[in-house]
DNA sequence: TAGATTGTTAATCGATTAACAATC
DNA sequence: TAGATTGTTAATCGATTAACAATC
């Protein structure tokens, strides 16, 4: 999937995909390129290039078929396909995404948590086991799981994501603040949750702020 | 602060200031644009623009002062300034993001909890008190908290952003993947982890991924 | 039919990349 | 000086928006 879809255009169909949804449960048979755009606040054109992207074709006049887009766009971002993932570090982050049910209805299924400190080793988390980190290799090998969430320190993120790397790993989402130096053939997705913040507070500049007393 | 800067340029500068933290503690005394562009995989002529866009001079030959360009980021993205916070939805996401330290240093202070569980109403989470969804108005004027984190269950997310806004909320930061349908002038910045799972694992085909067994 | 919507081509816009004079 | 880097202008690239014929 995904062959030459845009970045931008792949970033917005799960957009697409929660709208679609929310006219499912509403029991609505058509949605069309209006009122998608007008929901997201976007170019109708925008919806229509989006969408025929995928392949997915609407009804003149009518617009698009609600219940089969929904399973197009699901098919489409494989949401229907299990990606099995360790998490690397056990801490308030690595629990909550551990904890977080929801991520199974978009594919995503954690199989197990990993830590250094004994006090958290053998655990379990949700229903998860935390296994030390040294179990790593052998549990990627046996579990044939290639994506790992890296939740650590970011200290130590870049030596844990070499290790990760070494032992097989080949996709990490990293929601370190660190940028990782790894192999090409590896992907890295970037999820640092205060940059995102500090983006997100710059661009209301007109909101009041404090000075942070030091 | 952002004046007129881009957004994909205002997205770049943490990453930035993340390698410059890392040369300042290095010791470093100057850092160059093609090196910065390295360890992001990007142009250097990218980084200069960026990097005289928020009016940091460098020095020809020896590229840009390691702490002063720290600084100057620090205080460009508003790192020095505190936004006070409330949290909404005391789940998994909402705790972990209370008990996250670091977004102190990236000026964000989270100054208390809200929910309607009676359970959770009066704990104490990372040292801030859980208040009842019904305090909220009252605390809002009093502690002139203008920044809410909405981490309630989908279902309720709309509803509870309505109440938000009434109460005079003018920022929220969204992690519901409910696209909210709220007043102009309140900014809503959308972060739902699950749908950007979704879109690194569709950038990601060639990685083997099991059938889900329905 | 008349009217609304798709699907797509063409026009516009803006962001990225290349190039290079100015600088130290 | 020679060489490396900035700062910026110009060229390229790609994404968004506008327009509209085709469709039902």
């Amino acid at each position: 999937m995904s062959s030459k879809i845009s970045m931008p255009t792949l970033k917005r169909l799960p957009r697409y995909y929660s709208i679609v949804c929310q006219f499912f449960d509403a029991g609505e048979k058509y949605i069309t390129s209006p009122i998608i755009a007008k929901r997201l606040v976007m170019d109708d054109s925008q919806v229509r290039k989006d969408i025929s992207a995928i392949k997915y074709p609407g009804k003149s006049k009518m617009g698009f078929e609600v219940a089969d887009l929904k399973k197009h766009l699901e098919n489409y971002l494989g949401l229907n396909k299990q990606k099995e993932a360790f998490v690397v570090g056990v801490g308030n982050i690595g629990v909550a995404l551990s904890k977080y049910e929801n991520f199974e209805n978009y594919g995503l299924k954690i199989l197990a948590l990993f830590d250094n400190d004994p006090h958290k080793v053998d655990t379990v988390i949700a229903g998860k086991q935390v296994f030390h980190m040294s179990k790593l290799k052998d549990l990627i090998e046996r579990l044939n799981v290639y994506v790992a969430i890296l939740t650590v320190p970011k200290k130590v993120a870049q030596e844990v994501a070499d290790y990760l790397v070494d032992s097989g790993i080949k996709a990490i989402w990293n929601f370190t603040s660190v940028n990782l130096d790894l192999p090409e053939d590896v992907k890295v997705w970037h999820e640092d949750l205060a940059a995102s913040f500090v983006t997100f507070s710059s661009s209301i500049a007109d909101i009041p702020q404090r000075e942070l007393k030091k």
